[in-house]
DNA sequence: AAATTCATGTAATAAGTTACATGATTCC
DNA sequence: GGAATCATGTAACTTATTACATGAATTT
């Protein structure tokens, strides 16, 4: 499992407890891979279980105590091995990809606004993005620069990505637009 | 679910078995909605169980019995409801961009040889996509040239985003060749 | 007064994958 | 002789999501 490897990535630059992993997913890699908090939780308790964490308890007055997780060195080993292992191509699951495939049977007007909200949302999401640097170049400050690098290349890749899509999606709602149905020539994209 | 309406799309065309479905998914939609066996048979259970689909039942002397699976009136309407709602962005799960966020922890050779061997995927992935039509084309010789618009459509966006993927990719490996770990500005894509 | 932050967890469900099982026929 | 096609299914497992539960302290 990937999420797992995430984990060890995260502690492996400081010991950190479900929580915190938790909110540092969310801010950097969640949108290549996004995890809900049951899910961290369940992963670091079979990751511990595994002799790939340990575990140290702080109790608490107020609050449940932190469980604070540490990469052990089978965990490191882990990691490294992984790190330098070719894997997959992704997947992406498009719904709206389905329905766009069964739209020959819906009327032009129809598909048209369905094109345009998704156009939308995904030039919201470009807007999202850009703002993502600001936000988080005061808490990388002390960060190793080439770290720094590789973490703002993942962003760099959701903004191509998402550039990709705005202008395909702009392409079809033109052409549905003029009623050009000519069939898109797959070899012929220009570059 | 939304293999579920992909396969009341396809038995909207015509009435199918699961193995004729599973054929139709694998050279349609399965680039961006793939579907095992075993997931669909079990889907056509509970469709059949939700009365979405009617099954009639023909016995062979050497075979299984063929199970023809027709859309109901019922299916139909939960159908088109929801051919026409907006649907949500779809998820990316890219494993080799949480290898690339830890990149820092890389040397610049192993990561070369990762992602050289993605771009070579990717790229091989392109051809693929580029014989599609051939294949097909005499396929869908006789039917509706609306649909078949819909249908290369959702081709022509596989292309669009392995091509993105591509230049993303050289553009990458061209910076960490250079050692130009110049940190990518978001916001200055050109169009 | 209400929302957010901190901090843990469980339970139920859904969706998808892998692997196994059967067995005749037809194509290479 | 071996692989592919046709045609069904089950079982175990993994991964992920949704929803629930608790509860003080702090911020808005």
């Amino acid at each position: 499992m990937s999420l797992e490897h995430a984990v060890l990535g995260f502690l492996n630059y400081e010991p950190m407890t479900g929580y915190e992993l938790k909110k540092m997913i969310d801010i950097s890699i969640s949108h290549f891979w996004p995890a809900v908090q049951s899910q961290i939780y369940k992963t670091l308790f079979r990751m511990e279980a595994d002799g790939w964490l340990s575990v140290e308890t702080i109790s608490q007055e107020t609050r449940p105590p932190r469980k604070v997780y540490t990469i052990t060195d089978k965990g490191r080993v882990e990691f490294f091995g992984w790190l330098e292992t070719p894997q997959p191509q992704g997947e992406t699951r498009i719904v709206w990809l389905i329905q766009l495939f069964f739209a020959g049977q819906m009327e032009d007007e129809k598909i048209l606004t369905l094109l345009r909200t998704l156009l939308d949302g995904y030039q919201q999401r470009l807007r999202a993005f850009n703002e993502i640097p600001e936000e988080n170049r005061e808490t990388m400050k002390e960060d190793d620069p080439r770290d720094q690098f590789f973490w703002m290349l993942t962003a760099d890749f959701g903004v191509a990505q998402t550039i990709a899509y705005v202008e395909w999606l702009s392409k079809v709602i033109h052409a549905i637009e003029k009623h050009d149905y000519t069939l898109p020539t797959l070899g012929s994209h220009s570059k």
